[in-house]
DNA sequence: CAGCATCCTTTAAGATACTG
DNA sequence: CAGTATCTTAAAGGATGCTG
């Protein structure tokens, strides 16, 4: 896994908590690639649209690494072309809202 | 500023808020520090006590940075030996609450 | 279409020695 | 005591060409 922001090695299970909040949503694509999905599921090439400024492999590596965590999944249709859809999981789901809440604290900062 | 997690080059204000909130957020040792000084105002010598295993430099650095977010405030008091004491500003206050609460996406994915 | 392999650049993070 | 300066390492991020 990359992407890790250790908090400590860490006894307290607070700050494992925290640490692992921190492997979700600090790599530079993956909230917003959360974002993307929050409604509905999306194939590969559409995040590829969606976000052109990430590179394939730093996107397939985010892709990955959240599917891991346990925040989205990954669904492959046998097809010819082949198909992929990523959508959240039950877990991703619930915990967009305070995901989204994290904006709040931006905005706050952002003011002079 | 170091740590910098870009979400994009953002035209979106949802994303340049969520962009500052990353930048809080996302170093290493950030909401450690934030949380050790979350009741009472401290020395730089009792956080360096308090978090051993960070090196001085970096210790030094993510206070800088949190010091220029706006997030915590530095007090240098004119003795000798020198003092220095951190402690949240008013905003920091504001938003500890919300970083608290960031334990909860943890603790969801941390179950098996 | 989706994704892997390889190589390269940049940045975060850490160790250590020195200073006002 | 509270830092700076310098060097080194580790990891994230990125570009590009190839494949099932």
């Amino acid at each position: 896994m990359n992407n890790q922001v250790k908090i400590r090695e860490s006894i307290d299970p607070k700050h494992l908590a925290l640490q692992k909040t921190l492997d979700i949503i600090c790599g530079k694509w993956r909230l917003y690639i959360i974002y993307q999905l929050d409604t509905q599921a999306r194939r590969y090439g559409e995040l590829r649209r969606m976000i052109p400024e990430v590179s394939e492999k730093v996107l397939i590596q985010e892709l990955k690494d959240l599917v891991s965590l346990g925040v989205i999944e990954k669904k492959s249709y046998n097809e010819v072309p082949p198909r992929v859809e990523y959508s959240l999981t039950a877990k991703g789901l619930q915990v967009l809202p305070t995901l989204l809440s994290l904006t709040s604290i931006g905005e706050l900062f952002l003011e002079p």
